[in-house]
DNA sequence: CGTTCTGATGTAACCGGTTACATAGAGTCA
DNA sequence: TGACTCTATGTAACCGGTTACATCAGAACG
């Protein structure tokens, strides 16, 4: 049933298992008729090198394990996009795994990645780090993406929200709008807290008075915070939510209303996933490449384990992508990535 | 710098390698003072078990692998949420593969997956099959997902594309429409011919007269079918496109031209992208719950691991959406399941 | 007190590869 | 012909776990 062995193979070709070795990784010392042999007999009994037993005496895996909080999504789809791109190219397999929100299963899925990766690539915005750090597997080159700021002794990349939310607070004021409310997301979340601050920074730059609602980077709470403002008759000149998915509730809230976009009020999101071009009108926001954030993460990894010495922050730039909702002038930014059917 | 291993625990405590393997995995043959002593030493040399030494010795990875053709998109994060979450409640961890168009690169990730997981999942569209399976481990437990229908071998779980064609085309003609005319997806995709099949079947059924335009799942290719079809001033009652990208760009297409929708002609869809209920008007479209579909692969792989003999093939049902652009009564029906927020 | 049973622990083989080192045989040159 | 390379191949240790089996001490029992 199972597959065939190395050192069947051997005894079948009546050589050593260590000339199948040789045959079967192409090294150059062997005699074009041993190769042959080798290779005829190999055909014949169907034998594949088993990797688990190549990985152990090598001590190397060529897998990357990817632990990620939520998997699934845009944000996620792409991240795994741009860095398969490179870990292909590089030889390299990513090895999933979802951390949950308790700690426990983060520490758990991080012991299962011992003598199984060669590397990890870990985001954990809301966990507490510290005691991930904690349970590293010691000498294991590590990438972080987008945890919290105290860290310094790995290497880390970071989607700069703070100076995007600023730009887009500053989009706005340009435009003429004073009064910007802002949509906040998850509070244990470190990227929503990232544009808050960036938000909140912006607006006193400008002595503008900085007002939060309360949000959770859904659809509804988008909506739900749109009509509290509504009931409450306090309507702002704009409004920034933290994300794409609750300007686009607000926006529906909003419409149902009988306000106008941008007309009445002015909307903007982040993170420009593919519906924000596709809504009518186009959502302004801020964009990310996030496939080339994975890709980057992957690349500094790879060098990681080659034994490079990098404990760098990087930070990777947003863009603002500005379109119809936010009011000013109707400069259409640089369109957005072509987008991709959606049926395999 | 690396780890310690179980032989370094063993010294340190003046015990054997096997009664510190028992302690680390909790057999209950061991008494409490070598439990205790095993464990602190454990502790102090921040030992952790290294997981590929482990699967080679039990024969058993507790990973699967994952090919897919494009790990991108919403049906691939989709997929994977699905699988992920039968995964993790089974104790095994995904492994991706992005199988690309050239069989070469899909055979080697085959050969890739050899001894390092417990069993495969596999998602083939366009490649040529018959050369996979030639390919494949030997004894290794596959799922297939999508594939070719000419497989009589391996466990295999499929979409009802054809069937969902047929009820649409249903829906439409009930609705009054006589004319509808179906925009094909590539012509080397498995599921675009489904869905054209099913089209076919059922307008002739009806009596009714099929007629396909050339389309390829993008969003450009809807906008042109249109534009032909208007240029031609040969306009059906209806169009019906074999996925949503396209009927959304056949909806500019037809807006651009002064038409109205459905008031003019009505559309549809197929798949159920989040973008499908937000356009106004809002399309009329085939949902699949793409999650179930990846965590109903897991489930029956992981009973092909556990030994059981499965060759079934499985139709998963997709039903209808019936939203706006089809014209019907506006029966709204359930509404596609809740968005989630892209930023992590 | 000797025998048998029981349960905790140790010994060593094994999983399936890789590779340092040993060895044998062919070729080169004095 | 003998010493010396050089190259192709074989031997066996090793990677880091698991586990069948052996062993041994203490308890139970006649």
């Amino acid at each position: 049933m199972s597959n065939a062995t190395i050192r069947d193979v051997a005894r079948e070709a009546g050589v050593s298992v260590a000339s199948v070795s040789r045959v079967m990784n192409g090294h150059d010392n062997v005699s074009a008729a041993l190769r042959l042999k080798v290779g005829q007999v190999a055909k014949a009994l169907g034998y594949a090198p088993h990797i688990g037993a190549r990985n152990l005496s090598m001590a190397r895996t060529h897998a990357i394990g990817i632990l990620l909080p939520d998997i699934h999504g845009e944000f996620f789809s792409e991240l795994v996009r741009g860095m398969d791109r490179e870990a292909s190219e590089r030889g390299f397999q990513l090895l999933l795994s979802n951390i949950h929100e308790e700690p426990a299963s983060a520490v758990k899925s991080l012991s299962t990645m011992r003598g199984r990766v060669d590397g990890l690539v870990l985001m954990a915005p809301h966990v507490s780090t510290d005691l991930l750090f904690e349970h590293l597997p010691a000498g294991l080159p590590v990438m972080l993406v987008n945890c919290a700021q105290h860290d310094r002794t790995h290497a880390r990349i970071c989607i700069d929200n703070r100076s995007a939310a600023s730009m887009m607070v500053d989009h706005l004021a340009d435009s003429g709008h004073r009064e910007i409310v802002f949509i906040c997301g998850p509070h244990d979340n470190q990227e929503a807290a990232a544009r808050l601050d960036g938000y909140r920074a912006a607006m006193e730059d400008r002595r503008l008075t900085p007002c939060m609602v309360d949000g959770n980077f859904f659809e509804d709470s988008g909506a739900a915070a749109a009509e509290r403002l509504i009931a409450q008759g306090r309507l702002p000149d704009a409004l920034f939510a933290a994300n794409d998915m609750m300007a686009i509730g607000a926006m529906t809230a909003l419409r149902q209303a009988g306000l106008s976009v941008p007309g009445d009020i002015a909307v903007a999101g982040f993170d420009d996933i593919p519906l924000a071009r596709l809504i009518t009108p186009a959502l302004t926001t801020v964009s990310v490449d996030i496939a080339a954030l994975g890709a980057r993460a992957l690349t500094r990894l790879s060098a990681l384990i080659d034994g490079a010495d990098d404990r760098r922050l990087e930070s990777v730039a947003a863009h603002l992508v500005i379109r119809e909702t936010s009011g000013g002038a109707a400069l259409h930014a640089l369109s957005s990535r072509s987008d991709l059917p959606t049926t395999g």
